[in-house]
DNA sequence: TGATTATGTGCATATATAGCCACATAGTCT
DNA sequence: AGACTATGTGGCTATATATGCACATAATCA
């Protein structure tokens, strides 16, 4: 496997690896293209807005999402919808895993 | 969406963030079950052999993989063959971006 | 038992990332 | 133009992560 392609997955991956961005990309994905207003007010408790910002930043950095001026706002699109799929692998492993250490904690 | 299950999937991700842990997890898809020291040989620079160590602890703590000693081999194994078809997704974005890039470089 | 091999751990350091504050930019409105 | 609003940037510090070295553990074999 190219390195540079290694690379550039695993860029991909850790603009996705931030509790923040996370909920950003699942909001997107869900309710489609939202201006940076909008997504700061879903996202609570992410910190300031210059925060959002540099968020949002990451996320565009990386690809997956694509914004567009209109006025004072400037809306996020999710660029990949695959991504969503994707999500929903990650937190069926996550649910599962939750589920199987609590058995195994009940069991002792 | 609840706050410690995005930062749990969060981990997730991040753990598969890396150059050298992505290969890994790859390769584990790919090839099956394998020892410590197939792993460290495929995955070639990356380092010695403590931090490919390293790197599969990262692995197996977010539980992505599973390990079994036999004899003084460890071998590990992916636990979520989802997590294929989730690297298939980010490697056709990041083939298709590059693609779009390379595109508009030349359309200049 | 002592030597050898495969793997893992504890520290130390270097680099990266997150978050916040102050400030910058850019569009809108009066 | 000047005030206001939405968003972004630069720079700082705190925290996290990656890596390598020296050493630890654990299984095998002579």
């Amino acid at each position: 496997m190219s390195r540079s392609l290694l690379r550039m997955k695993a860029n991909v991956l850790k603009s996705l690896a931030h509790p923040t961005r996370l909920a950003m990309i699942e909001y997107l994905g869900a309710a489609g293209e939202r201006c940076v207003c909008e997504i700061a007010e879903h996202v609570e408790g992410a910190g300031d807005r210059t925060t959002i910002s540099k968020h949002l930043a990451v996320l565009r950095a990386a690809g997956l999402v694509s914004d567009r001026k209109e006025g004072l706002k400037v809306f996020y699109r999710l660029n990949c919808p695959c991504v969503r799929r994707f999500l929903s692998c990650i937190e069926q492993m996550v649910v599962e895993r939750v589920r199987r250490e609590h058995k195994a904690l009940l069991a002792k």
